[in-house]
DNA sequence: ACCGGGTTGTTCACTTTATCACAAAGGCTC
DNA sequence: GAGCCTTTGTGATAAAGTGAACAACCCGGT
């Protein structure tokens, strides 16, 4: 256990060493400001409220109204659109497919982002067979990956699945940006440093383990177990 | 659509005249001192944690290693724990033990919590079939429902599957404590109303809405695509 | 019994995030 | 085009959360 530990510490000293400092704020800067990384999540659920605006015929929408649909105070809708510059007007308010397209362009979703799964357990198939519904908001699973020889060859929903063996090669070959982890317990951190290795700087980790990563990688946890836990909390 | 929302404001208002302002901070707050959500959180990881550490044999553990295992500074550590108590013995650190004990007393993990799987498509079916693992961490899964008339009356793994028409009456009959909402968008607000008429105070909603519950009910959102369109943004 | 190393519990300072409040600004009506 | 109304963008303010520092404390050895 120890020994685990003192080898994670080499593995980011490590990344040190071939980075430098890395004082550069990579992507976290929009035009040299910082961004809180709050506002990037809230920057997504604008963008899909919007989206249901403009389906139902809004052609502007004010930051009150738009802050009430998600339960957020109508100055910090203002706030986080301020960071990216001035998209409203005065007495108006936002005029809803112009504010949405920038939001997409602001998150990248304007093209399609590329997502690879990693382990086609049940959570993994759960994420494949949802990705039509993902496709609307700009991402395509376009590859999956398993250890067990009897799921590689097929594919689920569309997506191709291929033994994790060829996880490094497929990675490049398909330009993927994103690789969620969705492996059992204890194979993540190999599945991440394979990713790395290959250039993805985008990591969704369903595993319940911290991933060891060099500082430009970003990685999304999502814990389930944590989830429930935390619930339990509440109850009387 | 602008209908709708006033709808929610509407019952926001009902619950306020109900309950009054509601100034009781429920279970918010141990001993008097309200605890940030956050903490809650970090509790739970700690609980995993320290499961790891009591497995591999450790029988003692210092706020610095329980930090340094989950990415956390250890000043961190103790803080959070001081929320609930002196549990440490000064110069030696924690009995992993006792403190896991603890920890799982104060998030109400030390007894079973019983979980309802509301929606049996892949994602529920992914809850279900992790249900094994999650057992080990203190909550169970006893039973799931569907709209489905064609999944109704089967099981998967184990977990009976009810017509969504029952899950008012099983809430009772089962004593559930979370129900957990996996149903396809647009349903997830009928559910949730069900559930918390029948008394659930705890709801894990993984449909992409907002939910319009009483204050006292608790709703932890799980959002898939919100994590991956962040993630987004974090590409070149 | 005393000393020293090591770790807790806690205070204080700092950073980050959210809310308030208001001047500046666009559009609409007359 | 003047005045009114509405809503933005933003500086000031408050709240929340995090990290550093240190006195108090406990254990084990001498």
């Amino acid at each position: 256990m120890v020994g685990l530990l003192v080898n994670q510490a080499d593995v980011v000293e490590a990344h040190k060493a071939t980075t430098g400092t890395q004082k550069t704020l990579d992507r976290l800067s929009f035009d040299g400001r910082r961004i809180p990384k709050p506002v990037i999540k809230r920057l997504s659920l604008y963008a899909r409220a919007l989206q249901k605006f403009s389906f139902a015929g809004m052609d502007k929408i004010s930051s009150r109204e738009l802050g009430d649909a998600l339960g957020l105070n109508s100055a910090q809708v203002r706030k986080d659109l301020a960071y990216f510059g001035q998209f409203g007007v005065p007495g108006l308010g936002y005029y809803v497919e112009e504010l949405r397209g920038r939001i997409k362009a602001i998150l990248g979703t304007d093209r399609v982002v590329r997502l690879a799964v990693v382990g086609v357990g049940n959570l993994g198939q759960a994420l494949i067979s949802n990705s039509a519904q993902y496709a609307r908001e700009g991402f395509c699973i376009v590859a999956a990956f398993d250890a067990d020889k009897r799921k590689v060859g097929g594919e689920r929903g569309g997506v191709p699945i291929y033994h994790v063996s060829d996880l490094q090669d497929k990675i490049r070959d398909l330009a993927i940006d994103i690789v969620a982890v969705a492996v059992p317990s204890g194979a993540g951190q190999l599945v991440a440093d394979r990713a790395v290795e290959s250039g993805v700087n985008a990591i969704l980790n369903f595993v319940p383990e911290r991933l060891i990563v060099p500082k430009h990688v970003h990685v999304q946890y999502v814990d389930l177990a944590i989830e429930i836990e935390s619930l339990s909390y509440w109850l009387k």
